[in-house]
DNA sequence: TAGACAGGAA
DNA sequence: TGAAATCCTGTCTA
């Protein structure tokens, strides 16, 4: 089907893409039908959820309000289609199926440039008498004079008289780092150093005894970060929904690749869980898997850090102690964990690993500080994607109901919100008190639910304590305390936990099935998906789980929740919209 | 020698 | 846009 008026997208000039999301029923004459209160009836688009599936592939969502979802086509979406495999013409022919007017041709052959300047440019090793030597190459030479004409480029390579191009192998970093920003994405044949070999074997079943094997989607991610080991795999991003199971794409990588492997988290937490699973899930006995943190600092062939670890430094002056871990051993395959999350220091000492092999993990390969093009050239494509309905409707993660509940402003607030600056308008309309009536009427609802609630703001959490009877845990509560709950809360003694941002950290409670989001972070898309990913573990009874974004009517907290809903959006989740009156209605009843 | 806690960084 | 949580190291106590 082919520019069919009736068709859902309009490609626009200006890269971005407007999908309708719902279009008006008519009768017979062709006018819109009415409902009873004379207000024009609508239905989902028939054609959305496809369009929407097919340009996930190669376009970012940008907004999403109720009717028209606008997407934006980047350098770097278009690029890692075209690491997928996706050619011009595939992008063309999906963006033409579903488009209503005709493409405009300045984005049909700004496609068509940025698809030919994937590769355009290539890094080859080229044997030689004294060892192997990097040559930047191109098939196309006035590309390669374009990327020499830039400083930036020039400082990092040397020409010789027959007019080869070659640089230090330290550089393969930086040289890609200072070509994507001038539009050429590189790609690096440079290949890998071997590092030094440890077998690592999956297990049949877990410690428990219970039987395991990775899933067909798990090593399928796997697989397609290695391609049989040649310069075309080896590095790049696996991009799963929270509670699929990254670590196991993790473990099965690790033992394509088997040789040793640095593997760098987020926080201690997660450390352990690394451990705990390799020990659970793979042959690695425990004392080939060292932790490096501050409490322990265990060089193995298999070694565990955090971020922060590495990036520890004295003072802003000195020099980052811990980088001597990258080569300490001679690593075979560095994992990057969370790799939305990665810090700007672990990037530069990226930059000079490009030997290694590397593996970024990730549920939102969205960065709130836009540095996705470093994570595409620094560590690598995004190799394998599933849309999280996918994984959903095989019953890999749990289903999910999202509603947000509309809360007004009490009249005497509304002064205080009137007059606060804009910075502050934000926290008034977060903390608005009515929210709390909100959630007792949440959990009279969900009376059998495992229930998080989850704030921003402790003085906003300190209040609703007073009101719900449920423990408190925030970034005070000592460890053990939190471990006590969790605990508690898994073996069903406690119900409700009321958490503050240490919630959207590694937390493993696959209990829960319904989380209210009381107030949350500026417009983090990420977070968003992270507190839905903390319910979305399989329940053992195949139910669904609800998540609550509770919000103040017509105000900057509700103008930020459309924000932080746009990825999840994006996977195709719908957020139904109700006021806090529906709800005392719906409980009422 | 473990644990608790303060202080600094990003 | 700001608040909160994190981690690390170093020091103190018992």
């Amino acid at each position: 089907m082919t520019l069919a008026a009736d068709n859902p997208l309009i490609v626009q000039g200006d890269r971005t893409l407007m999908l309708h999301t719902v279009r008006t029923l008519l009768d017979e004459l062709g006018r819109p039908r009415r409902d009873a209160q004379g207000r024009p009836m609508t239905e989902e688009h028939p054609r959305f959820a496809a369009a929407r599936d097919a340009l996930n592939a190669f376009a970012e969502l940008e907004k999403s309000p109720d009717y028209l979802h606008t997407y934006r086509l980047t350098p770097v979406s278009v690029w890692n289609a075209a690491a997928l495999g996706l050619s011009a013409d595939d992008i063309l022919a999906r963006l033409d199926e579903f488009a209503c007017v005709p493409i405009p041709r300045n984005v049909e052959s700004e496609i068509r440039t940025w698809i030919e300047r994937y590769g355009l440019l290539r890094i080859e090793r080229v044997a030689g008498a004294s060892g192997a030597r990097f040559a930047l190459c191109s098939a196309a030479a006035d590309a390669l004079a374009d990327a020499l004409a830039h400083e930036s480029v020039r400082k990092l390579v040397t020409l010789d008289a027959d007019g080869h191009v070659w640089l230090e192998e330290h550089q393969r970093g930086s040289i890609k780092q200072a070509l994507i920003k001038l539009g050429y994405p590189v790609d690096d044949r440079g290949g890998y150093l071997d590092g030094d070999p440890f077998p690592i074997v999956l297990k049949l079943a877990t410690r428990a005894g219970e039987p395991f094997a990775p899933r067909p989607y798990q090593i399928e991610a796997a697989h397609s970060f290695y391609r049989g080991g040649s310069v075309l795999g080896g590095n790049g991003v696996v991009v799963l929904p929270c509670g699929a199971g990254k670590t196991v794409v993790g473990l099965t990588a690790m033992s394509l690749v088997g040789e040793k492997t640095l593997i760098l988290t987020t926080n201690t937490v997660a450390v352990r869980q690394w451990r705990e699973e390799l020990l659970d899930k793979t042959g690695i006995s425990p004392a080939d898997v060292g932790e490096y943190t501050g409490e322990e600092k265990s060089v193995r062939p298999v070694t565990v850090t955090t971020y922060q670890m590495l990036t520890w430094r004295r003072s802003k002056t000195d020099a980052f102690e811990h980088f001597a871990l990258f080569s300490r051993e001679n690593w075979g395959l560095v994992v990057y964990d969370e790799v939305h999350l990665l810090p700007a220091p672990i990037f530069r000492v990226t930059a000079a690993l490009q030997a290694r092999r590397r593996l970024g993990l990730t549920a939102t390969l969205v960065r709130e500080d836009g540095k996705e093009d470093e994570v595409f050239c620094l560590i690598g494509p995004k190799r394998y994607d599933v849309p999280w309905k996918v994984l959903e409707d095989k019953g890999f993660i749990a289903q999910a109901r999202c509603t947000e509940v509309r809360v007004p402003l009490a009249a005497a607030l509304k002064g205080k919100y009137a007059s606060a600056t804009a910075r502050n308008k934000f926290r008034v309309a977060s903390e608005n008190p009515a929210k709390i009536r909100v959630v007792q009427q949440l959990l009279e609802r969900h009376q059998d639910g495992r229930v998080l609630i989850i704030g921003q703001y402790l003085d906003q959490l300190d209040e609703l304590v007073r009101h719900v009877r449920a423990p408190l845990i925030t970034g005070k509560t000592p460890n053990a305390e939190r471990e006590r709950l969790y605990e508690r809360f898994r073996r069903g003694t406690e119900r409700i936990l009321i958490v503050s941002k240490v919630g959207n950290f590694a937390i493993d409670l696959p209990d829960a099935n319904v989380a209210i989001q009381i107030s949350g972070t500026f417009g983090s898309r990420q977070e968003e998906a992270q507190r839905l990913g903390r319910i979305l573990r399989p329940k053992s009874d195949g139910s669904a789980a609800a998540f609550y974004a509770v919000v103040t009517l017509g105000s900057r907290d509700q103008e930020f929740a459309q924000k932080r809903q746009r990825f999840l959006t994006e996977q195709g989740y719908s957020y139904e919209i109700i006021d806090s009156s529906q709800l005392e209605a719906s409980v009422g009843a």
